[in-house]
DNA sequence: TACAACTGTGCAACCGATTGTGCAGGAAAG
DNA sequence: CTTTCCTGCACAATCGGTTGCACAGTTGTA
């Protein structure tokens, strides 16, 4: 690999004086203004191709105002929910001819004002992004409304109306679960919830006491305990769960993270797992695959089409901005429909 | 939030004007040049905080040439690996008020080229790139060289010297461990390697051979066998070693995922895993804690420590540059020692 | 034939910063 | 008292494109 430092790339400039024409001429040549004659655009577009012309993207995102990059904020990528849902994300930006400036939250708000605000810094197009699990404040998302930059959340949605959205429906993949859990027989049916603050965790519970309720059955509340997310937390749900007189035969852990721990620990205190008491998920993740005791049922949440679907929306958000549609003030909300998965 | 697509930031042109003085009056003294007066300077700064000024990147970047920004490429993100990778890139990055422009590869040859690319296209000022398997040449990696933009590769490097990188010797980590199980008094151990292609298996093979030798002994190749990293395939090479009159007494897997797949497939045959043949692995991801057989033993490669020592060594390259230090035409390499991790 | 409309191209402003150069006025040096 | 130097600021070029406008020449229309 050799080093040229003195070697510029070649500029519109350097081909409009080859050619004794203006710069205007060969900007609007390269790209396919109508009014330059068949001959002229030719032998620009030639000339052009020959010395590897390269439009200075810099010099068109100063001017124009536009990056053709996306900003991607996750909570964490070293989920496997949120890998699946980056690919997404990349293939329909590649799609588009789009790139993408990504950063984790890590759960944490204050990094999450960090990242996006340096986002906005780098004149990102769109954000694209997943809250962490402490956002209960929406004032950093506004400050990009403010500067004309569309935000779209997936997944880990915000309660309000004026953001787009993708989202799945945990309210009725719940319902679906315990339902089939109903019709299987079993009766006694327990959830390990997330943290009462968190959008996700009310979703699911409504889904479990609408479900209980659809059958004419009193919701029991000593059958939903919450995690944090730790392991420490689970276990602590778990042996509240454990500990009552009337064991649950049911146990729908939060997501895989939690069922892994939960069944970690319910093998180590002698429980006969999935015998004695039949685990559930959430999230269907590939790597439960490998374990142990992968859950009996899951749902799957497809990450990839939202991550996707995402894209798609900003996509379309940009499209509609670029064309001067500011009338329309509407907000997109997707709704995917999630999948019971029975192993 | 509420749209203002007339809202439009403040710029140093609006503050010179508020204040009757010149634009370049204001440029130096947000830059705190010394030439300008105190008095001036502080009344400046005063009203630029009060507008919210912040320097407009795209215009800077155009300017100067610099982006702050680093393009990344990973094979994949799916692996724990580079996930955690990824998180020493960030850090690093942040700290040096860089942001990241992020690609997977996918193992593609053709994807690397185009992602990277893409990446040069924007002008990124630097690339740290871990190579997809497929990568047998550096085109496009000296193509960014002839842009000026340096480039550091980091766990899949390639062989040549001309290139910045940090990697993990491997080659040490696979004769610690093949010496601990000679120690341990086992005799037959045997290695499910990836492909010959990859520089990673020649590092894992010399390693064996060598620990081997050291011991006076004479390799047995029968006890080395190749896995494309698919399931088939591990499951290919396993059938193979187990098939062997003498049966290998330790099997050492390329990587946790070819591990957790040989164990997966040797408990369906009915091997006693662990207690028959004992199985180790490379790479010690916190998934294996959750699966049936965590491997006996594994190699530690700091993935964290990887991306961050790139990062840092990306910005050390940047500053020399920035010096106009052209005359260094050395490439940096650190190597990380890795670490032996038993269960 | 005269006037409108269209075609093909150049001129110049502009986006928001940085930076080399010039120049006035005051201070220090001779 | 002049010359030199320094301080503090303004002017203008520049980065690489895009785009409104002007204008000459050609073609079409009444």
């Amino acid at each position: 690999m050799e080093k040229n430092a003195s070697y510029s790339p070649p500029t519109i400039k350097q081909i409009a004086r080859q050619l004794n024409v203006s710069v205007s001429t060969v900007s609007r040549a390269l790209n396919n203004h109508p009014r330059i004659g068949a001959g002229t655009r030719e032998r620009i577009q030639e000339l052009a191709k020959q010395l590897g012309y390269e439009p200075n993207i810099q010099a068109i995102s100063f001017k124009q105002k536009k990056t053709f990059i996306i900003g991607v904020v996750l909570p964490t990528i070293k989920e496997d929910f949120f890998s699946q849902a980056i690919n997404g994300i990349e293939d329909a930006a590649t799609q588009h001819h789009y790139t993408m400036l990504f950063a984790q939250s890590h759960d944490n708000l204050e990094t999450e004002k960090r990242v996006v605000d340096a986002m906005r810094k780098q004149r990102v197009d769109g954000l694209i992004i997943s809250l962490s699990k402490e956002t209960n404040n929406y004032k950093h998302l506004e400050s990009f409304e403010k500067f004309d930059i569309p935000v779209v959340c997936f997944d880990r949605v915000p309660s309000i109306k004026n953001v787009h959205k993708v989202y799945c429906n945990l309210y009725k993949g719940t319902i679906e679960m315990v339902t089939w859990f109903f019709n299987k027989g079993y009766q006694r049916i327990a959830l390990i919830n997330g943290p009462a603050t968190l959008a996700a965790s009310n979703e699911r519970l409504n889904g479990y006491k609408d479900a209980v309720s659809n059958r004419k059955l009193k919701v029991d509340m000593q059958l939903v305990e919450a995690s944090d997310f730790s392991k420490e937390s689970t276990i602590a749900a778990l042996k509240k769960l454990l500990a009552l007189k009337n064991k649950p035969e049911v146990i729908i852990s939060f997501n895989d993270y939690v069922h892994m721990d939960a069944v970690q620990f319910a093998k180590q205190v002698k429980i006969k797992v999935n015998k004695q008491i039949i685990f559930a998920s959430y999230a269907n993740l590939p790597i439960t695959s490998y374990t142990i005791y992968p859950p009996v049922i899951s749902i799957e949440q497809y990450p990839y089409r939202q991550g996707e679907k995402a894209m798609e929306m900003m996509m379309k958000v940009l499209q509609q901005k670029s064309l001067g549609n500011t009338s329309n003030d509407s907000y997109y909300t997707e709704e995917i429909v999630p999948a019971l998965v029975i192993h």
